[in-house]
RNA sequence: GCCUGCGUAGCUCAGUAGGUAGAGCACUUCCUUGGUAAGGAAGAGGUCACCGGUUCAAAUCCGGUCGUAGGCUCCA
């Protein structure tokens, strides 16, 4: 049999003789995809194009638009790179360089650390690589000619990766010129495919991510099928840089951190103050709504307490070290938890007591090592959103999907739409050390999540090795504006640590039972939600959050004192007003208003005062005309009470 | 914690064959009373992060500390 039915992505067939290989379909559809195509997919696998095919199958070609070809594209762009490393530092060594999100890493283990200036002449020497346009050749080898030449070319950490495939799986190496490296591929046809990339920058990694190995050095880059892609990739990080939190805090005046406080410690300044009262009046709002009951507990606590939780053996060096205290060992608290079993725990509960959902704004404090810190993403104080809810297993489901729900009516309230729900599970090995060890118990507890989860009609991927000590839970993961992943909320489920602080119910029966622990932080903390939502905002909060929601603009001197009465009017109506007496002109103070990133602008002259108006010019609506005192105060009120999302 | 940058006025930044500092904005005062994104003038403001070293002389060179940026590792 020497021909193959192809089928097309459009159920079109093409009878093709052995020996074609997807590039040669390329040609015969067209000049255009010839040139575009990257990587095939032969039933539903990925590869190289000048694979020929042995049967008859499914085929796709993929242009670098595609995901799946532009990882392609970036995994080429990383040879290609430490091709060109190669170049400068034959004495480099190669460890790995895959393709992730938009870019591309290659780490090498050097003698000296990449400069700026390397960074330019790697960049160059791999255009010239490009245009030479080397074809990438794949090699099928064996176990023993892979580690003969590897070893041969002195690659110490390829031989490690050898060593850690599977006997039975098949080995592959590629080369372009005369650069040779291990790899699964699948790769571009040739270097001349990879023409639009830039190298973004370099750092330290750990050789296997693991910081008892040593220290590799690192360069990223990134790679687009278009110069015009390209470009659009660079100005979205550049325009993602002016929504970094770090920097709209300290232009808006939201919070800033002193070198003699210490760092990871934020200062809340008034307007970030404001900011943290709203979000624990919507918290307060719908946690009293939802039967919560609060309480307030102490920052220093006994160690002993910790020991019994669990707490000290497994966080003790992210803890503040232990204070001596009359002879006995305090800390100041890491997080909520114990304190509210202890409160739990101060009168004896029945059946018809549950649930109990505690809830407190309590300020915990880590010792987060320096290299972890970022802005207000990851800092030493910290503000919790925390409650914990004790449940019979019967109301467990319930009570669960609850806090998810309002999880989700926070992120409706907030306009949080990219978002992701991780079911974080325990993995068998971590069992006794990173988690408490009953197997059943975690079984059992995830299995409940999961269904729960499943009935809440949640989407959510499962992650193993990522539970709390204590049990499974739910991560809500966002993206900060410059790309870094975040936990923003948590909801857990707590199987052991009630049962060592001997917290009971008793059931129908008259038994003791142990409840069930949910702890959960919709708001996570405050810091970390609200750098978050500056960057969501990018700094053009709604009304209801805004620091400050109105200005007052005199359009001169003479119309101050109407001014003053607009002012003291919204003042009385609780809105966070202030004005503008400066002997500024109109302009400028619009400007300074606008630079400020405030809402609502309302311009009073000799006209507005005639009449007892105000002429109002709104961020991004601009001069939207005279409104009445009364007008002004219903459309305020309205938008504030609601918590309307005034613009995305 | 680890690797590599960086640290000059409140902010954004200039300032190298080492010779004790400059701009714009902001701030203060005065003039201007102006209608939807910058009116004008004058003034004040810095132990060049901190500590030590080299030198006749250090913002500049070297070492350390602290802070910070990009990553790695970690995150109850």
């Amino acid at each position: 049999m020497n021909e193959l039915k192809i089928t097309l992505p459009d159920n079109s067939t093409r009878i093709v003789e052995k020996g074609y290989t997807p590039q040669d379909v390329a040609n015969d559809i067209g000049p255009g995809l010839a040139r575009s195509v990257v990587v095939a997919k032969v039933n539903e696998s990925l590869k190289d194009l000048n694979i020929p095919f042995t049967e008859d199958c499914h085929l796709e070609l993929l242009t670098a638009e595609t995901p799946e070809g532009h990882n392609t594209l970036l995994h080429s762009a990383a040879h290609l790179m430490a091709q060109a490393v190669k170049f400068y530092w034959p004495e480099a060594k190669l460890t790995i360089g895959p393709a992730i999100d938009n870019r591309f890493y290659y780490d090498f283990d050097v003698k000296e650390t990449f400069t700026d200036d390397d960074l330019v002449k790697i960049d160059s020497k791999m255009h010239e690589l490009s245009k030479e346009d080397y074809p990438c050749i794949r090699c099928e080898i064996s176990r023993k000619e892979a580690y003969t030449l590897f070893e041969k070319m002195g690659e110490d950490y390829k031989l490690e990766i050898l060593e850690d495939i599977e006997d039975e799986e098949l080995l592959t190496s590629y080369s372009q010129g005369d650069f040779i490296d291990l790899c699964r591929g699948p790769h571009v046809p040739s270097t001349g495919k990879i023409k639009y990339f830039k190298l973004l920058s370099t750092s330290g990694a750990y050789w296997r991510g693991n910081e008892n190995n040593k220290m590799l050095q690192r360069i990223y880059g990134t790679v687009f099928h278009s110069k015009k892609a390209l470009k659009k990739y660079l100005f979205l990080l550049e325009e993602a840089k002016k929504r970094d939190h770090r920097k709209l805090g300290k232009e808006l005046k939201l919070f800033t951190f002193d070198d003699e406080v210490g760092s990871g410690l934020p200062l809340w300044l008034p307007n970030g103050t404001v900011m943290i009262e709203e979000l624990e009046t919507l918290a307060k709002d719908t946690e009293r709504k939802a039967y919560y009951d609060q309480v307030r507990t102490p920052h220093l606590t006994k160690g002993s307490l910790y020991e019994k939780s669990g707490h000290l053996e497994h966080y003790k060096d992210s803890m503040y070290p232990a204070m001596d205290i009359d002879g006995t060992e305090y800390y100041v608290k890491p997080m909520n938890c114990p304190h509210h079993h202890k409160i739990y725990a101060s009168s004896p509960k029945s059946y018809r007591d549950l649930p109990v959902r505690l809830s407190e704004y309590g300020t915990c404090y880590r010792y987060e090592k320096s290299g972890q810190l970022f802005g207000l993403m990851r800092v030493r104080s910290l503000q919790m959103n925390d409650a914990h809810i004790y449940c019979t297993k019967e109301q467990f489901k319930e009570e669960f999907l609850a806090v998810c729900n309002m999880y989700l009516y926070y992120f409706k309230i907030f306009g949080i739409e990219k978002y992701s729900m991780r079911l974080s599970l325990h993995s068998k090995e971590g069992l006794g050390k990173k988690y408490v060890n009953e197997p059943q118990l975690w079984e059992k507890t995830e299995r409940w999540v999961r269904e729960a989860l499943i009935e809440g009609k949640f989407d959510f991927v499962e992650v193993v090795g990522e539970a709390a000590f204590y049990g499974p839970k739910i991560d809500v993961q966002v993206w900060s504006a410059i790309g870094k992943e975040f936990t923003l909320a948590t909801n857990q489920v707590d199987f052991a640590v009630p049962k060592k602080f001997n917290l009971t119910y008793k059931d129908e029966n008259g038994d003791d039972q142990t409840p069930l622990c949910i702890h959960r932080a919709p708001l996570g903390t405050h810091e970390r939600f609200i750098g978050f939502l500056i960057e969501h905002f990018g700094g053009n909060f709604p009304l209801w959050l805004a620091p400050i929601q109105v200005v007052v603009l005199p359009v001169s001197d003479k119309v101050i004192a109407y001014s003053e009465k607009v002012v003291s009017f919204l003042r009385d109506l609780n809105i966070r007003v202030k004005l503008n007496d400066r002997p500024d002109k109109i302009g400028s103070k619009i400007r300074q208003a606008e630079i400020d990133k405030i809402n609502i602008m309302l311009i009073v002259g000799e006209k507005e005062e005639s009449n007892l108006s105000v002429s109002i010019r709104r961020r991004f609506d601009g001069d939207m005309g005279k409104l009445s005192l009364n007008d002004l105060k219903n459309l305020l009120v309205s938008e504030i009470s609601n918590r309307r999302l005034t613009h995305s």
